[in-house]
DNA sequence: ACAAAAGTGTTGCCGATACACCCATGC
DNA sequence: GCATGGGTGTATCGGCAACACTTTTGT
């Protein structure tokens, strides 16, 4: 058996929202221009090789703030991938993570020269099979959203119903009906008012959410 | 970046059933008693290290077979476990799988000096973090069962009804409607007759079917 | 007043549950 | 014929999609 020959890494598929010439926002990914060969001069995702003294997670978040400088709201374990032949130097196994970035982060991080956003539903030809990681990717987050309350980690830390359905229907790729939303929201979902509302609409101001955490559960 | 002292594993939670005296069958699932140390003379999970020219299924259906000497129906990738403090004699990151083996199987296999089956409800102390390992199978199995096909995968290539009905209760560890699981089967399912039925019952014979693979669409 | 988005009410459909009931076979 | 599990019918309930409708603000 050859350890030393086989190499750990870790990559993440980091989604963040953003609005072209305000229509409705869409789902992007941001990948790192490769410097080196293998595959030089092609988009890769973030990542970069496990430490011994370090966590998956802790990799994941450490290389994908060292790569784009962003910090993600939310950060699980996609899969890992181990094919024979995912890299021509030599044998590497990928844990792939899945990453969430607010849309303020995305704004805020250093924008990087090496580093550049795409549509999630329009990708480049990547490095390796990372084409391959970002569907799956993909593919999870469309059936999570529906089940699991990750949507809000896309936004700040109050947002309106209306906000948070075009995260969905950004996510999901077509509309929602807005007054079933609504409901679906208010009644099986951890969604806590505010008391305030968001003003400076052209029209009536809607009510602010924030999401039910450990300390606010006082109902 | 030190890559050899981190060693990558593969685990299997592996998954049959069994019944006792007559009983209901319930889920029981094999343990390797460890040789040496560290842990040594506790229970854990079959498996081994990945060798460098095998992908990640190969080595978990590979270290399985040499473990317990199985053949699983179904094999698919868990969670991959990194914490830092896993194993006391260095790094080791573990890429754990599920696998469900069918009951003839089980029963054709050798049955192994150092291998033993535990219910899936009441396991020992295991070595490492293999309890928690185990327990985060458990619980992917029991959702999946509900939405994916695989209960069959327990069973030989055709079954009855009540059959596959006694699975999915063995999983989920409650019983179950026996007409509406028939219903939701039928319909919703890739079941096909296969125009046979079961002799040698002390009632009515009930109809045999089988899942519908990729060459038997007919309809 | 009007536009536009927030928010509510109502209806109909569909799937899941509960359970009554009939069917076929071995003994 | 009777016990036993196989298999069918059916009423009810709850959630969800569709969509009409009312409310509240800025301009």
């Amino acid at each position: 058996m050859d350890h030393a020959t086989t190499r750990l890494a870790v990559s993440t598929v980091i989604f963040a929202l953003r609005q072209e010439h305000g229509g409705a926002p869409t789902l992007w990914t941001p990948f790192v221009l490769r410097t080196r060969q293998p595959h030089l001069d092609q988009w890769a995702l973030p990542g970069g090789w496990l430490s011994a003294d370090e966590d998956l997670d802790s990799a994941a978040a450490r290389t994908l703030g060292e790569t784009t400088g962003l910090h993600p709201s939310y950060l699980e374990q996609l899969y890992t991938f181990g094919g024979v032949d995912r890299s021509p130097t030599g044998r590497v196994v990928s844990v792939a993570y899945t990453a969430l970035v607010r849309t303020d982060e995305v704004d805020r991080a250093a924008p990087g020269e090496n580093v550049r956003w795409f549509r999630a539903d329009a990708l480049p030809r990547l490095a390796f099979d990372h084409n391959a990681i970002v569907d799956y990717a993909l593919a999870r987050l469309r059936t999570k959203v529906e089940y699991a309350h990750i949507a809000h980690t896309f936004l700040g830390e109050t947002f309106t119903l209306a906000q948070l359905r075009s995260v969905h229907e950004a996510v999901l790729g077509h509309a929602l009906d807005a007054a079933n939303f609504r409901r679906s929201m208010t009644t099986s979902s951890d969604l806590v008012e505010t008391g305030e509302v968001l003003a400076g609409t052209p029209h009536r101001p809607p009510k602010l959410f924030r999401y039910r955490t450990a300390e606010s559960t006082r109902s």
